[in-house]
DNA sequence: ACACGACCCTGTTCGC
DNA sequence: TGCGAACAGGGTCGTG
């Protein structure tokens, strides 16, 4: 499901749930999700505070009093909502566990806090706080998107001599982290490029504009409460909108809405999975 | 180093 | 209507 965009969106829902308080108590309803929880994860929560709330790439940090952070990725359909009681915020009330409630964290201030995983694709693991950057999932990322060390020149130097398709280079996490099959189709064709044109053949010029639009798209995104297909709900269980602002993604068929455009919207398949793009806009 | 496919798992949608 | 195939926003790993 979640690519940065939900993922910050998630991030600032817990916010008022989590941050200052202390997890009271951890039920762990499985032993894995993707991989194999860590040991004694429910002692490691239990009695900790949360300090702070961060995000890296898809990956949502969670710093505790005992000075581990739990690590989350929500893989394809993972869901983080809370319900009870948090300032300033409407949350649905308490219920019993549901299919595919994996974790549920009881927070000081009658706040729960529950991971939900159909596809059991997600991840948790605990580790220290000061090594948790270095992490294997976390060491190899790229920029993030969103900060000042993601820049064209930079981006070119990494992209020179690659002859994959400039939409498959955009999923790759150690280029730029954050990225997903939404995103990288809507920010290719915000910036006029083709998704097939070879990464290392674009011109300083154009690398420029593409960075633009990541940024602009993400940032578009992340104000609407990121995109809401099947699974994305926002950390207070409402939807996200941005997915009424996609110019291409999951519309092929229906008219390019560049002004003067109309052309019909392509899917091609690309890696094994679907992009989609306006064949005279992007080129 | 790079590029690609298989794989992990469940739920929903599509085509016959 | 029923049923199997295809597909879905994630990432890792092994192969060539």
């Amino acid at each position: 499901m979640p690519e940065l965009p939900e993922v910050e969106t998630v991030r600032r829902g817990l916010v008022p749930a989590m941050e200052g308080r202390r997890i009271l108590a951890a039920d762990i309803r499985r032993a894995d999700l993707r991989w194999p929880f860590p040991p004694r994860m429910r002692d490691r929560l239990e009695g900790a505070r949360v300090k702070q709330l961060r995000r890296r790439s898809k990956y949502i940090l969670v710093d505790l009093s005992s000075d581990e952070t739990l690590l989350i990725h929500l893989g394809m359909s993972g869901r983080m909502t809370v319900s009870g009681q948090a300032p300033g915020i409407f949350l649905r009330p308490h219920s019993l566990p549901e299919r595919h409630d994996h974790v549920i964290l009881d927070m000081e201030g009658d706040a729960k806090v529950t991971f939900n995983d159909p596809r059991r694709f997600g991840m948790m693991d605990l580790v220290a706080t000061a090594g948790a950057e270095s992490h294997r999932l976390l060491s190899r990322l790229g920029p993030e998107p969103l900060g000042n060390a993601f820049d064209a020149v930079s981006l070119a130097e990494l992209l020179r001599g690659r002859r994959t398709p400039i939409k498959a280079a955009l999923l790759d996490q150690r280029l730029v982290a954050g990225l997903g099959n939404i995103y990288a189709s809507e920010a290719l064709h915000r910036a006029g490029i083709s998704p097939r044109r070879a990464a290392g053949h674009i011109s300083p010029r154009r690398l420029a504009v593409l960075v633009a639009a990541i940024r602009d798209v993400l940032a578009e995104a992340i104000e609407a409460g990121g995109s809401s297909l099947r699974d994305h709900r926002q950390a207070t269980g409402e939807l996200g909108y941005f997915q009424h602002n996609f110019r291409v993604y999951d519309r092929a068929g229906a008219p390019c809405d560049t002004p003067d455009c109309g052309t019909s919207i392509a899917r091609i398949v690309q890696s094994g999975r679907a992009t989609y793009y306006c064949p005279r806009c992007q080129r």
